[in-house]
DNA sequence: TGGTTGACGTTAA
DNA sequence: GTTAACGCCAACC
């Protein structure tokens, strides 16, 4: 287990640390991520939602993914609970630090963890799906 | 234009 | 129950 260092097997070529500052974060919101940032915003306190739940309101090309590097640049201050976003089953995926805190901040709104896990059988919001 | 990265998801061991 | 590896695909340099 290598928490800090997150090297895709499928593209490991370079076991170097993988740590980016560039991306999405430099130049915040360039994309349609706006989108992704303002579907967050409409996730209710105390509930949480997954990556690929994103993505599949969203229908992002990209699934998880492409929602993951959106959060990634996530403006913080903007108001956009990045908190609330999880991964599958409700794991944490992010660095254990930013994860402390949001885990904290889950707690904060009422979150039940679950060991590792947020109860997201029990918070797990779904997002209002259009028609179809 | 091409190559690499990556707040993920799923399947396998 | 856990951890490890692979695959997808879009954005960044």
């Amino acid at each position: 287990m290598m928490p800090y260092v997150y090297g895709d097997s499928g593209s490991a070529k370079n076991p170097r640390q993988r740590r980016r500052k560039s991306d999405a974060a430099a130049h915040g919101a360039k994309s349609g991520w706006e989108r992704v940032y303002k579907l967050v915003k409409k996730i209710p306190r105390g509930r949480v939602v997954t990556y690929g739940e994103i993505a599949r309101a969203l229908k992002l090309p990209g699934g998880a993914r492409t929602a993951g590097r959106a959060m990634a640049g996530c403006p913080a201050g903007q108001g956009v609970p990045w908190h609330r976003v999880l991964g599958a089953g409700g794991r944490l995926l992010i660095r254990q630090q930013v994860a402390a805190l949001q885990r904290r901040l889950l707690e904060s709104e009422g979150v039940s963890f679950h060991g590792r896990r947020v109860d997201f059988a029990k918070h797990g919001w779904k997002f209002p799906r259009g028609p179809r």
